[in-house]
Formats: structure tokens, sequence, C-alpha cells
DNA sequence: CGGTATCTTATGGGATATCATGGTATTTCA
DNA sequence: TGAAATACCATGATATCCCATAAGATACCG
């Protein structure tokens, strides 16, 4: 599906959690949020990640139909619905656009002081800073092998 | 079917259950069952886990026409109408939101003390905590490989 | 183009409401 | 009438609301 950029999650951007836990979303963020319904965020910790994976209503809802399509009384919809949907956490904002991480879900990101908010499109992460500087770096060294074999779609890689 | 955000049971709660028998129902699973009608809790014990199937009024009439669906005289039907239709049991909710299990309902399900209510999107279990966490670590296993799977689609599965 | 005003944003702290839970009173039904 | 179930009220902890502020960005205007 396509969606318009200002209906996207894009850019990071790193906000500093305060003595009661509380978290502020970017304001480029809290834009989306607004145009999909309810004005809450959806937060799953990662299986296999160190960080939460995180949209608006639109990105659960379509979680949750993906699921929901699945054979009722397979293994495969079961374990979805028990480390998914079940471990969803539903987050309001306050009027100044902050949200409260559950002290779980703070522990599984490794969340401490500062999170870093990393947009995906149609969802984002939260991420503790350092722990996405160290995947940044071996991202970086694969993203530029992706664009090269992009412009040179040939197939030994010739040298630009 | 495509239900918003709001209507589904997502999350983890774990509640205490008291000398009276009493168990809080989350409030977040509350609001939910105030959308749909009548503001009860309908139970089934699961046949193949230690746990109790439960929902709203719009999970049981779903589940109860699909069972109406099928063939009057099939040892199927018959099957479902008296290990589920028979064992569906109404909850009231009090005031505080507080439901009362009746013991033999807690006892399928081993609930002693705590209950976790689990929620799966039109429907939520209840469990006892220990037990779930029993699953949990096989169940985490099984959802990452069906993220990978969907990530990297290919018929032989590629090492990670 | 410079400088000021205004709005937005992130952050802080105090007041208020909600929630889970415990206890007491009242009803219901055998 | 007596025991169990249900309705009603109390409370502490926690989360939510509301207002305040400072810094940064943007707009506005001379």
């Amino acid at each position: 599906m396509r969606r318009g950029a200002e209906t996207l999650f894009l850019g990071s951007f790193v906000n500093k959690i305060d003595v009661k836990g509380r978290l502020a979303t970017p304001a480029r963020f809290r834009r989306v949020l607004d145009l999909e319904r309810g004005g809450a965020i959806y937060c799953i910790p990662s299986t296999d990640e160190k960080c939460l994976d995180c949209g608006g209503a639109f990105y659960i809802e379509t979680l949750m139909a993906s699921i929901a399509a699945l054979d009722p009384f397979s293994v495969k919809r079961r374990s979805l619905e028990r480390t998914v949907t079940a471990r969803v956490v539903e987050v309001s904002l306050d009027k100044e656009g902050r949200i409260v991480l559950p002290p779980h879900l703070r522990e599984s990101a490794l969340l401490d002081g500062k999170a870093l908010f990393a947009g995906l499109g149609a969802s984002f992460q939260i991420w503790n800073p350092d722990e996405f500087k160290k995947i940044a770096a071996e991202e970086e060294k694969i993203t530029t092998e992706a664009k090269l074999s992009l412009r040179n779609p040939t197939p030994a890689g010739a040298a630009p």
C-alpha cells in the first residue's frame, strides 16, 4: 500500500525520560498519530532485537488483521497471539504528547534516561540511543552495498 | 474482519484473586466489554490448554453462530455443542469490574492467588501466571521464525 | 536584511482522578 | 434462619490532567 509522506514516520529523534518515566513523542510523529484514530501508541517488545516496535491505530489493526487471517488452531497463530497480541502495550499520550512506558518495556529495550525514536515508515521503533548506534555502523555497510548493487546491476560488481 | 484497536483485547495483566474469589478485570478489557453489549464475560474451559477462553457478547455470539452453521446431525456439531456451548459460563461484573469464577473453572485453569489476562484480539484467555510463563519461551522462538520467514520469503530457509 | 515577536516543543512539578484491592453491610435463597 | 452471594463503601498507590517555563524555531515587520 502507498501512503502519503505526512502519514509516514520519518527520521530519528532522541528525547529524555524524566523521573516520572515520561517520554515526549516527537512532534513529527504526533502529527501522523493524530491522522490515525485514537491518539494512542501501541508498543510491542521485539522478540529478536533490543527495541520496541511501535505504531498507531493503523499499525496495530493491520498487524492484528494479519494474525486473525491465520488458521485459528495453528501453532503459528497461537504463538503470534501470545507473543505479539498479548504483549501489546497501549500507551496513551497526555496533553503534551508524552507517554509513560511500563517498567518491563523499559527493561526489555534497555531504556534509561534517553530514548531514540526511529521512523520506519508505517511504524517506528524505540531504542536505547547507544544500542542503536552499535547496529548503525553494521547496517551502513549493508546499505552501501545495497545501493551499489542498485546502481550497478551487473552480476559481477564492477568498480565505480 | 477488521476491528478498531479500541475494540480489541490487547496486552497482558496480572491481578489478584482475593479470599472471596473476586478477580478484577483489567480496566482496558472492561472498556472493550462496555462497547459490546451487556457487560458480561463468557468463559469456556479450554479443551487443550490449561486456561479459560473468554470474551464478551460479540465473542460468544460469533462462536455460537459458527457452531449453528454446522450440519445439525454431524458428530462434529454434537461434540462442539457439548464441549463448548454447554460449558459456557456467563459471569457478571460487579460495580468495581470484578468477576467471581466458579470453583470448577478455577480448578480447570489451575488458578490460585493470581490470574493473568492475555488479550488475543477478539477474545482473551485467563491463565495461571506460572503456566503461562512455561509456554512463553517456546512460543517466542516460533514467533521469531515466523517474522523471519515474512522478511525472507525464500522456500529453503537461509541461514541467519 | 536585521531584529523582534509569536508559536511550537520539550521538560518540570503539583493537583486530581482512576484503578486494584480490602473490608462492611445487605440481600437472596434454600 | 443461616450461609453464601452480591452490592456498597473505603483506601493507597499509581497514573493522568493541568499549568508553568525555557529554549528553539518560525513568522513577522520595520
